[in-house]
DNA sequence: GACAATGTACGACATACGTCGTAGATGATC
DNA sequence: GATCATCTACGACGTATGTCGTACATTGTC
């Protein structure tokens, strides 16, 4: 790892939370702060207004469109899931492989099985797909 | 995605700063904040003290020795690297998994092809080995 | 022993994000 | 139309981390 870099500033991936959130969009479709809030914020214990501000920050990012329905506002995705989910899955694979991509690969195999054996068959999958179609099938 | 557990407040991660003055340490073994400074600070183009700064929070954090020799430190890690980024790993793929684990998978090798094509053989290498060794071989 | 060089200690500021609370606007209800 | 419910706007605070600068201490050198 160089670190030459002084720091990207991506403005695509995000914390956890506003990646909840715009989860849930994405599921949803289209939804109000309400909605969301019902099915992210809520449930984790947090206030109404901390959902309503994270959609906030969200618009301001421009990665949800929001339009006036009477006193509130409905969101929808302004970014398509897979293409955010591809540049996200891009940056934190690029941290983890750093400067040591092979340790890195193996250690992250290590890793996924120990959240879920059963996603090393998927893995392999993937990789076999992946071998199968080298462009975007 | 729940996001149902408030925030993980695991003190391992940290950023990439922190990250790559770790990696130097763990390479050079031990080293003088000048030491680290010189390989991984100033060709970022950046401060002495803030290389010395990052040193000084990976001792608070304990992620680091250190000893007096005259006047400076040396520092040591505390951790070992293999436990460190498996740990790391772990974490980074848990938020990249989701709640979508397969179409994570999926998007996860596309990205790591996309960064290195040949470490798609690698992957594999890694699945077949971790196969053939569900301990830790 | 005075001085220059080099270190560390530490406070500070910036940004990103999580997390609330309050105030004010707006729509719904009787 | 007065009242109540619900929204949004927005400021604030806390933490993590990057990034410096300054002050103070220590060491090595004439």
């Amino acid at each position: 790892m160089s670190y030459i870099v002084p720091m990207r500033r991506l403005r695509l991936p995000g914390g956890d939370l506003e990646y909840a959130v715009l989860t849930r969009l994405w599921e949803l479709g289209l939804a109000s702060a309400r909605e969301i809030h019902t099915h992210v914020g809520e449930p984790a214990g947090l206030a109404y207004t901390t959902t309503a501000k994270v959609l906030d920050r969200l618009h301001v990012k421009g990665l949800v469109i929001r339009e006036r329905k009477g006193r509130a506002f409905i969101f929808r995705p302004k970014v398509a899931r897979g293409i955010f989910d591809q540049a996200r899955a891009r940056t934190l694979l690029s941290r983890l492989l750093g400067s040591r991509p092979l340790t890195a690969v193996a250690t992250l195999v290590e890793a996924v099985e120990s959240i879920d054996p059963t996603l090393l068959d998927e893995l392999e999958r993937a990789v076999a797909a992946r071998r199968r179609s080298p462009d975007g099938t």
